[in-house]
DNA sequence: AAATAAAATGATATCGCTAACAATCCTTGT
DNA sequence: ACAAGGATTGTTAGCGATATCATTTTATTT
């Protein structure tokens, strides 16, 4: 059989008995167009499965169908797993993902950030934390006037539009699920302190203390800084404490390894004698004996909709862009693993 | 200042004083042009800071610049980081990649190459591990007469051009390493079956073992699936035994990293009772305690190369595929940590 | 119902590049 | 030295969509 020619917009139109230039309207949901003509074009798209050509849109249009994805941190399944998703969703509505480190060195950030805008001529931009609160790039990017999201930040929340969870919620409930296993004695690593999320997820557990009126001793809160070997740091100063905690909350799975790691070292079974809370649900929650109890974080949901929102043009008009509709709060999710239990 | 609009190909050439068509060869390095006037256009082209607008090549030449990357399992740093790098070379060469999964299902992974191949159109695929192997995925791709270049594969190795490290050799010299530092009593865990590299490691192990004149009891070698879980499973009847190794060669980091775990749980102390060695170096190995002794795979060199390879012109014509020229081997390099040591 | 404004639709030029072919310019062999 | 033949360079015509503006249709006002 022979392979029959990918569909023009021209054929389309043919078939549907318009202009190219209403077909053209259809697709990208711009204007307005007649019902009655639009189920026609709808009607001969599906026909003839046709899908525009994205080179022809690019050139022949503004948009570029290019989006720029900032992050900080390479090694983080936080970042591969927000990249993977992202990637599939920009498939779907025929963008591409144009991703870039950024480091600690602002100056360097802010040429990344311009080259993406002037060379590579990104439609929008995603900013993963922590690069969405560097004060010196949200500052270009409001210069450059180009459409951007945020996803979980910290500051200036009125801004742009942004993607988050509830992490202040999530550390509260996490805690308070220590708290309803019997626990009181209950320690907090905390996160990079470069993270907003690391200050609402301590409150949380801070909160959930209170309401219940659970104090504890400072000694039980340490300072960690998201990696492995921060929280293994942080958790060997609590279990060398004379009254240990009997349940950590660590800001990650990754510090929450590392409590399982010291545990061990400190001939701690881990939930018997030590419950461990983490936060992400990342690869590793599976990864450690035992098991993560941890926080879901809804990642993938947080790319799909990051790509949605720059691919659909209701960000065209950057004026638009503080209203309610664009503050989105993602459900997440407590799961709970062999790492902690009741006592 | 006024911003300088981006040049054409048009400025170029009449800058250089030539045609469009011969700075267009020239971009593409495609034709012979002469020595004179490919220096001629090469300086228009800096001077002008010229970059050719891809959206139009791709609407006016045949290629599509994009290329496929067929991936198993999205949990590895193994695919997040030969993604990152992926994604950093296409920046460069304005190619832009596809990242599409591939699951178990063979027939769905059928549908997963055509469609990439005749709606989105590649230039070019690259076959991570294991989908490598899969005879299906690969005579789906012969038959369509595409490009495509294998990373490690197993199997018909004159099929196309692969990249590859030396896995035995690595698998030699790490066991090598545990020998030299004075031990006999070694085990292995092998890696998951449906890859190559698994055997080639384990071949490697008992070839050192073999050149050293060292035996080494049946029950010292355990089959693993790479997964933390399998490799814990594995360590746990190693560990059992009346007659323990005091070194354990893990296929890769993660069951490295269970090795360690069990050891814990053992009371075993790493390195001073038991030395581990990994392999691949990702995130994990240095975020477990202690560190992994390890191979570092070059998966970043091997990225890179994929795209090079895919980018250039060369596989325009697929009959050459078979060259010598299309296989590269990569070097590894041996890391030494702090979970080995001499006894 | 006529005049006017507003909305929907269409015609055409063009985006920046390369394919395909035409027109040159050298080489060579004899 | 001249023609044949190969290598290099130029000309022209789209690729498939959208921007822009012109035109037609529909709604609104008086």
């Amino acid at each position: 059989m022979a392979k029959a020619k990918r569909a023009r917009i021209q054929d389309v139109a043919e078939k549907a008995g318009v202009s190219t230039m209403t077909v053209s309207r259809v697709m990208s949901k711009d204007t307005k167009v007649s019902a009655a003509k639009t189920a026609l074009v709808m009607e001969a798209v599906k026909a003839l499965n046709y899908r525009p050509n994205v080179a022809a849109r690019r050139l022949a249009g503004s948009q570029s169908f290019l989006i720029g994805l900032l992050y900080f941190d390479l090694d983080t399944s936080y970042v591969s797993k927000f990249l993977l998703r992202g990637l599939k969703s920009c498939r779907a509505t025929g963008h591409h993902l144009v991703a870039d480190e950024v480091d600690d060195d602002i100056e360097k950030s802010i040429v990344a950030v311009k080259d993406l805008i002037e060379v590579t001529q990104v439609d929008g931009i995603i900013l993963l934390p922590p690069v969405c609160d560097i004060p010196e790039v949200l500052t270009a990017l409001k210069e450059a006037n180009i459409p951007f999201v945020r996803i979980a930040p910290d500051s200036q929340l009125n801004l742009s539009p942004y993607i988050c969870m509830d992490d202040y919620q999530a550390g509260f409930d996490i805690t308070e699920l220590l708290i309803k296993q019997g626990h009181s004695k209950i320690g907090h690593i905390i996160g990079n302190p470069n993270q907003g999320a690391s200050r609402l997820r301590y409150q949380g557990y801070l909160d959930a203390l209170r309401s219940n009126q659970i104090n504890v001793p400072p000694a039980y809160i340490e300072q960690g800084m998201f990696t492995y070997n921060s929280g293994l740091d942080a958790a060997k100063k609590m279990l060398a404490l004379k009254d240990k905690p009997t349940a950590i909350f660590a800001a990650n799975d990754e510090m929450a390894a590392a409590v399982i790691s010291a545990a061990h070292m400190n001939q701690l079974m881990v939930p018997e004698q030590l419950s461990v809370a983490g936060f992400d649900d990342g690869h590793l929650a599976t990864t450690v004996t035992p098991h993560l109890t941890t926080i879901r974080q809804p990642i993938q949901e947080m790319a799909a909709l990051a790509i949605e929102l720059l691919a659909s043009k209701k960000f065209a008009d950057a004026s638009k862009v503080n209203s309610r509709e664009f503050r989105h709060v993602l459900d997440f999710e407590i799961v709970e693993r062999d790492s902690s239990q009741v006592i």
